[in-house]
DNA sequence: TGCGTTTTTCTTGTCGACAAATAAAATACA
DNA sequence: TGTATTTTATTTGTCGACAAGAAAAACGCA
């Protein structure tokens, strides 16, 4: 409401609003800021970035193409439910990309991709040490993310990346207040990961990728089975 | 140019446009109607549908995140090239998604997919009878297309879609002139995917879908090798 | 009061116009 | 004549306004 620059200043580089606002409420999405179902109002981000609604769409046509949020025609906008019916689907294609990604690492990645790698597992390792759930969270995927790339696969990393996110709120919802379940053992397992992917051992990245993966899917169903009449009203 | 309603009639239901263009430019480029590397006016194309600009940008932000279309920022827009560099990468996830989506179809299908994928099946069986190309081509998309829908991935669905859309244009590259060579091989091969779908043999499905794969990568591949100093040009 | 109809409200979809950014063309200068 | 610089042209990005569509609210009538 301060209108602290009086004379109207759109001081933002011509492109940059559309990713800025991409960029923000996808996070927001995924750290269920905006949980499941909540409205998408156009004019309100509108006014809360200060640009026209044009902008705002764009960056709105964009989530939907990535299915983070739904859009009912002439009617309203709001953020995607997770299909709690249909998480084993999930966990399927999950388990796959963990260990085709991994796999692929072990294959063609390049030194400096290692580097990048070591960078995540440090952040994710420094994470779970602070007990900080939600970087956690995102730590994690970014460290998946990148040994996706190391696969050098686009297909794989594209869908991958879709699935990590999809994970991210998924885990969000769970670690909310139990932050400090996360183990050490993950930790441990990307070290292994690295290790085989370094050696360019295939195998062995495919078998820890693939165990990896089911260790974590395993934990979610244990979590999700244990409070499922919770959870589920979201 | 002839403007044959007098008083501006824009007859066209709300939300209509932007699907029609999307449709339309889609088809366009898996056709290689537009080729790799064609501009996209956004004024031209606006002009074209006699509509605004807004739902032609809409559209063309559709195909982005597809990756179909490539904008450089304030500058222009043009259809995506296709990598045949990493032609591989390709290859290897088309495989894959082959394999995996054949396997959740054998699986997951209910008796109304069957009827959906017959139908598909008998208009591939027609396009090759009557040597239609780009029948062949879009058809046999649409085969697979409904076996991973059956499957019930929407994840695996995705990226299998998208992968047969980058099929799309790369056969439709090879059969330009060549249009006698989709085999009546592959007829063979639907109808075994289709009995192990059926019979719910997992195992089956899985080794009938790869095969079918592999068949045709080894077979643009062996085009490809051919004429690579010719077709590279585009 | 109960229910069908009309009115209002609210959000989205579309439009035409303008400004910024970049490439291409034209110009100046050595 | 060749190169640096200015000017023009073209295309995109953004804006504010208006209209359509659908839900909610108000209204009328039995």
């Amino acid at each position: 409401m301060a209108d602290t620059d009086s004379n109207s200043t759109p001081e933002r580089k011509r492109g940059s609003g559309v990713k800025m606002v991409y960029d923000l409420l996808r996070d927001e999405i995924l750290d269920l800021v905006l949980p499941p179902g909540s409205p998408i109002d156009e004019v309100q981000l509108a006014e809360r970035f200060k640009m026209s609604r044009t902008p705002i769409r764009e960056a709105l046509v964009r989530l939907a193409g990535e299915g983070l949020i739904e859009t009912l025609p002439n009617r309203s906008t709001m953020v995607s439910n997770i299909d709690f019916l249909n998480l084993n689907t999930f966990f399927d294609a999950l388990v796959l990309m963990y260990r085709v990604t991994t796999r692929l690492a072990a294959r063609n990645h390049r030194p400096e991709d290692l580097a990048i790698i070591r960078g995540f597992h440090a952040d994710y390792a420094a994470a779970v040490e602070g007990r900080n759930a939600l970087t956690m969270i995102s730590t994690n995927a970014a460290f998946h993310a990148a040994i996706a790339e190391a696969g050098r696969n686009p297909y794989f990393t594209s869908l991958f990346r879709r699935l990590l996110d999809e994970g991210r709120r998924i885990l969000r919802l769970y670690y909310r207040s139990y932050d400090e379940q996360f183990p050490q053992r993950f930790v441990d397992e990307h070290a292994e990961i690295i290790a085989a992917i370094e050696a360019r051992d295939i195998e062995a990245a495919d078998r820890l990728g693939k165990a990896h993966a089911e260790q974590i899917v395993a934990q979610v169903q244990k979590l999700f089975s244990r409070d499922v009449g919770i959870d589920i009203a979201l």
